[in-house]
DNA sequence: TTCGTAGTACGACAAACGTCGTACAAGCCT
DNA sequence: AGGCTTGTACGACGTTTGTCGTACTACGAA
C-alpha cells in the first residue's frame, strides 16, 4: 500500500507514503474528520516549512500523536521525512489538489 | 440540538434538523467518510427530486439504512420529510454551500 | 561515554461505530 | 377490517478507533 517515497526538501530519509491514486476520498474525509488530525493539517497549512511532530500543541500523549501522524500519512495527506531524531511533516498540497481538486481548500476555509 | 424544520417541497411533515451554524466541518467530514453514506449523498446529488429511503440500493438492512439517514440528517447534510409511510430525503445543497463553500462540490467531484 | 531529546512499537482499555434481527407504528389499498 | 408497505426503536454484537503507559531505538550534545 505504501509504495513511493516522499521528496525530502531538506535532505533526510523520506518515509513511505501511498500513491494518491490508490486513496479514495472517503479515506481522506475519514482522516480529516477527527479534531486532532484536522488541527495538525490546519497548522501545516499555515506553516511555510515542514514541521517536526513535537512542534504541535496537540494536548495528547506522544504515542497518540504518533498514531495521528501515521493515519495522515497513510491517507496520503502528509509526507514525512526524518532528519536526526526529528520527523518532519508537510502537507501534500499539490498532489492532493490534483487528485481531489478544491477539497483541501474547501476544508481549510471552513469555519 | 435539532431545532428548525426542513422545508417540505411536496408537503408532508418535515423532520427536525440542525441549524448549520451549529455544525462543524469535522462532523460533516466524519459523516461523509463512510461508504454507505457517501453513496446516499451521491445518489441524492444526481436525483432531481427528493428520494424515499427505499429507493436506494444500499446493500444493508433496513435498520442500518435508517441509522445512516439519521446520521446524515443530524450532521446537517440532508433534510427529510414524511409523506404517507415514506420518508423523503434531499441534500441541503444551498445551505451547505453557504456554510462550507465548495466543500460538497469538491467531494462529489472526487473520483 | 553518558545523558537527554524525538519519536516509535506494542499492548491495553474504553468508547464509538456499523451491523443486524425483532418488534412495533403508521399509512395505503383491496 | 385485514394485510401490505415503509420505516423506526431498541438491544445486541463484533470491530474499529482514540487514548494511554511503558519499553525501546536512534541521534545529538556535553
Amino acid at each position: 500500500m505504501l509504495t513511493s517515497r516522499a521528496r525530502s526538501p531538506a535532505a533526510g530519509k523520506a518515509l513511505e507514503q501511498p500513491d494518491l491514486r490508490n486513496i479514495g476520498v472517503e479515506q481522506v474525509l475519514r482522516a480529516l474528520g477527527e479534531p486532532v488530525r484536522l488541527r495538525i493539517v490546519r497548522a501545516l497549512a499555515c506553516a511555510e516549512h515542514p514541521m517536526s511532530c513535537g512542534a504541535f500543541e496537540l494536548g495528547v500523549s506522544k504515542s497518540t500523536s504518533t498514531h495521528h501522524f501515521r493515519v495522515l500519512r497513510e491517507s496520503g495527506i502528509i509526507s514525512q521525512y526524518e532528519e536526526g531524531t526529528a520527523r518532519y511533516s508537510e502537507l501534500r498540497t499539490t498532489e492532493l489538489d490534483e487528485r481531489f481538486p478544491g477539497l483541501l481548500r474547501a476544508i481549510l476555509d471552513a469555519e
